[in-house]
DNA sequence: TTGTATGCGTTATCAC
DNA sequence: GTGATAACGCATACAA
């Protein structure tokens, strides 16, 4: 049973009901409406009852309720962010950029994870923004049902980021590493001299746009005469018997869909007793810190995240004042990261 | 120059007005009322309005605009997570394990980021989650000036996580890593049979919670009799200057404040042609992913993320159910990483 | 079972 | 310059 009111904690435990504007204005012996003028800056207020209207604000530490704000008034600056949030810094970087990138154009962020949920969990997180009638939408993450997307989209303001567009709404922007950008990579270990190479890969459904990029890579190695493989990674693939059956089988150099994985090989390696690079070369994908960093040493590719976060947040903007963007979307190159996990093919 | 209404856009670049109840009462010709039951599934509604309501819903597209609902009925399940977003890995973790506690105990929760920004911008974007009326409010972001605080733990229930409460506001409840789990790394290497180490920090101001393990830290080491001293890393500090100034006058282990120092120090003994740990050990702290990998091989403090997360999410929870919750705080153990990159002394 | 009327907190329109 | 009053979209007590 709780306490009576009034209990003795003068403290943060017990919030009593927040005030409104209409407390302010009683308070300061005003009408509503001058009251709301005084908050909002607006002209047309005498200097007295400005101040008492401050005073009483500071007084009673009124914030406004923005949810009742934007009921009346048309100016909810308000992005929301549907964010994967992952192990990978992948989503971390791109928020923090867009965050900032919103903030220069006067935008308040809202996110909302998608965690790895079912279908249904992941679009009730989306309706949330949309209830809350967020201005536009960011959706950063693999995997949405076309069909909410296209729902949303088609109320809101609505732009992908980090995959290349769905093909069942090619209406919707979006923004995307360059496929063709996986090739530097594979150029890397063709440089190196490696006539047998692996690819890592997620299955399909759980990332289309991973998929485009491979694809690309199978057709130059194809194009190149050069053996390749591509080979599933689950959460359950032992790691070991993988790379062990690679090196078995000659492949000398494996590019994986992403940094973990890549560390993940190199302790498979290392628990084999397999040379790094000597017997194998190893790349990652991503590339973001602190994977890029120096004392890791791995070869990877730096995505373009905060360059994909700008642009993201350019579009959104865009839209949200009406303007038209060209659809489709837009492709960001990003770079090479020369580690140490790579090099010349074995000669045996 | 938009082009002119109904041009030709049959997508998502044009948003229409959101149709409301009211819409989907008139389509589904019933009144707001019975479509508002039907919407919410209370009882009292025929089945064959109920049918008529949900098929005018679908036909419309219709999402509740949650604004408006929070306005009259009181069920904002909303958390929100003042969150800071850095190359951290901390705090993604914790995004996402708090996600799924608030999840699991029927919350949206909502984020907003705190950049590295001004005490003032940071203000405002904790008042969003204000503003918008959340329920309870999670602050993970080290530094929020007291008043801040204080003055919207007074209105909402709020849990500060990551950092060891705040003198001024004694009565607002915490969630932090034990700063006494420090001193498992000091044994770490004093069991190596270290004696002179060094610890890194970031100024007192910019992580008062951090100082505080550091000087258990210290203390730990005075009453073991070993030399020590505590070096401060700024973005801008050179650590090829600092590993060597260590090394020459005879440090033979450093404690880092966090994984990236660590990084950054094992980047500059290579550097340096310093071999680790054959002539410094070197330690980190946070032992979040990528960092304790396998192949990263650092010795590393993994704070306890998600159990933090757990213990923020039950004490929000409580506190907006109008239990009362001991104030002060929990602080939880996390558990040290044993990696490559701590040895023996060297016998010098 | 259904509809009418009222209120939630705010801004905007209009008289004064 | 100021203050009623309507409106925003929804839920709900009350009346029918």
């Amino acid at each position: 049973m709780p306490a009576g009111p009034d209990s003795r904690d003068g403290g943060s435990q017990s919030p009593r009901k927040a005030s409104t504007i209409r407390d302010v204005a009683t308070l300061a012996g005003v009408s509503k409406s001058t009251a709301s003028r005084a908050l909002l800056g607006q002209p047309g207020v005498s200097p007295e009852n400005l101040e008492k209207v401050q005073q009483a604000i500071r007084q009673l530490d009124f914030v406004p309720n923005r949810i009742a704000r934007s009921l009346s008034a048309p100016s909810p600056a308000m992005l929301g962010l549907f964010l994967r949030n992952s192990d990978s810094p992948f989503y971390g970087h791109l928020a923090k950029a867009f965050d900032g990138e919103a903030d220069r154009r006067g935008y308040e962020v809202l996110s909302v994870a998608s965690g790895d949920q079912t279908d249904d969990a992941n679009y009730q997180s989306l309706m949330v923004l949309v209830g809350l009638r967020t201005a536009g939408i960011v959706v950063a993450t693999p995997v949405v049902d076309p069909l909410t997307i296209r729902r949303v989209a088609a109320r809101v303001p609505l732009v992908l980021v980090g995959q290349i567009g769905q093909p069942d709404n090619p209406e919707v922007p979006f923004v995307a590493p360059d496929p063709k950008d996986g090739l530097v990579l594979v150029d890397q270990v063709l440089a190196h001299g490696h006539t047998s190479v692996a690819l890592t890969a997620v299955p399909p459904e759980q990332s289309p746009t991973q998929w485009v990029r491979i694809e690309e890579m199978q057709r130059h190695l194809a194009t190149r005469g050069v053996r390749h493989r591509v080979v599933t990674v689950q959460p359950d693939t032992d790691l070991s018997d993988l790379v062990a059956g690679l090196v078995r089988d000659r492949v000398t150099a494996v590019l994986c869909n992403n940094d973990f994985v890549a560390l993940d090989v190199l302790a498979a390696a290392a628990r084999l007793g397999i040379a790094i690079p000597g017997e194998l070369s190893v790349a990652g994908f991503d590339g973001l810190p602190p994977f890029d960093h120096e004392a890791v040493g791995l070869t990877t590719y730096r995505v373009p995240a905060a360059a994909m976060a700008a642009a993201a947040a350019d579009l959104v903007d865009r839209l949200v004042r009406g303007e038209t963007v060209d659809a489709g979307g837009s492709l960001l190159p990003g770079e090479l990261v020369v580690g140490r996990t790579t090099g010349p093919a074995p000669t045996s």
